[in-house]
DNA sequence: GGGATTGTTGACGCCGTGGTCAAGAATTCC
DNA sequence: GGAATTCTTGACCACGGCGTCAACAATCCC
């Protein structure tokens, strides 16, 4: 009944996530859009609408994917707790840091960008923020369950402790560290762990 | 021999600083400017250069005082050196938390924004990360040598986290969240160390 | 007090920005 | 094949951005 649409809705978001990431909202004008998406200007504001409107979106999803892969790196049956988190760590670190082409996250551009004036993203990122930090909550109170980690430490402020220390990576890994450096940073934030409870066995649980 | 200037220069300079602190680069305007400070726009350009250059003359001393005020906090010769960086720490979980009129520091907030885009920035940040490390170092080095932290520990490798760590709690402070969180984050994190050699024994340096 | 020099003021110009409008192209239903 | 509908294309618009220009004011030296 109607002329079909030349793109993909998925792949246009992805393009102007990666837009939006390089630089920023504000740094981004709708001719990098379209340049980065391909499609003319008209067809941008009919399909979303407005730039506004696009980066929301965006926004929103890429939060939601980043919490998602937090989560599902956490959640893997290989090895125990620790494990995962210090390899969830090393992960994060070599990735955000130079020499590696992924994007980085909007969870930190944008919110760094933005937090101050548009409360939606405020909202969002704390969102996620909280999501992240229940996140490392659960490992931790694993990690406690299975005697990885003194069972009275204060597993919430573990939490924190770590939502607090990704975000430092996130952040120097975008402002152009070296991988190097986060790793060595990652290794000792985890390794310090099984220090509340010097040599603990840990029995499996996946 | 020629009129004097009304305005006070380094007034003026804090206000500017103000400014982009809240608003980031991008966000703040020339118009912006004239209203923060006072002066009109051509006095703007005459005593400093145009939004590049006055951002840029910002930038630099605002992150300069930062690394300053870092130094001068953890080489207090009140207390152990981990007594040192854990006040330091709290005193910045609060400062930077929501609550707290304090203006973000542009270290965090210009370099999320252009470290990406604008060479000077990205290299005066690198530069300060660096400076930072360095004074972690020193603290850690210092706590190694009076016996509160494990002389067979990685100073760098805990500097380069403890950068990390800090670069984490103005991200998240940015964005709004509260101090209570960022506190309990950096209690956990300082009070993870001594655990390295626990109940060690710490001789007053200072 | 007059001239020279520099700061101040307000108006202006140019450019890039986000957003809109109208005409044309592609598809489906009848 | 024609009508209806929607996507696409490119020109266009209004606005705000930064930066500049010329006139004016204030100070110092003589």
């Amino acid at each position: 009944m109607s002329r079909p649409r030349k793109f993909n809705e998925d792949d246009v978001l992805s393009s102007a996530t990666d837009a939006f990431c390089v630089a920023g909202y504000a740094g981004t004008t709708v001719e990098d859009l379209m340049a980065a998406t391909g499609l003319g200007k008209q067809s941008l504001y009919n399909a979303f609408g407005g730039k506004h409107d696009l980066f929301m979106r965006v926004f929103d999803s890429d939060v939601q994917d980043a919490v998602a892969a937090v989560d599902q790196a956490l959640a893997e049956s290989e090895g125990t707790p620790v494990e995962r988190l210090r390899a969830h760590l090393l992960k994060l670190a070599i990735a955000v840091g130079t020499g590696d082409t992924m994007r980085p996250s909007l969870l930190a551009k944008a919110t760094a960008e933005l937090s101050r004036s548009d409360r939606a993203v405020t909202e969002g990122a704390l969102k996620a923020f909280g999501k992240l930090e229940d996140i490392y909550y659960g490992c931790v109170v694993e990690a406690q369950q299975c005697g990885e980690v003194d069972r009275t430490a204060d597993a919430r402020a573990l939490a924190e402790f770590f939502l607090t220390f990704t975000r430092g990576l996130e952040a120097l890994g975008n402002a152009g560290v070296s991988s190097l450096k986060l790793r060595a940073a990652a290794i000792t934030a985890v390794d310090v762990l099984p220090l509340l409870k010097p040599r603990a066995t840990c029995a499996v649980t996946g």
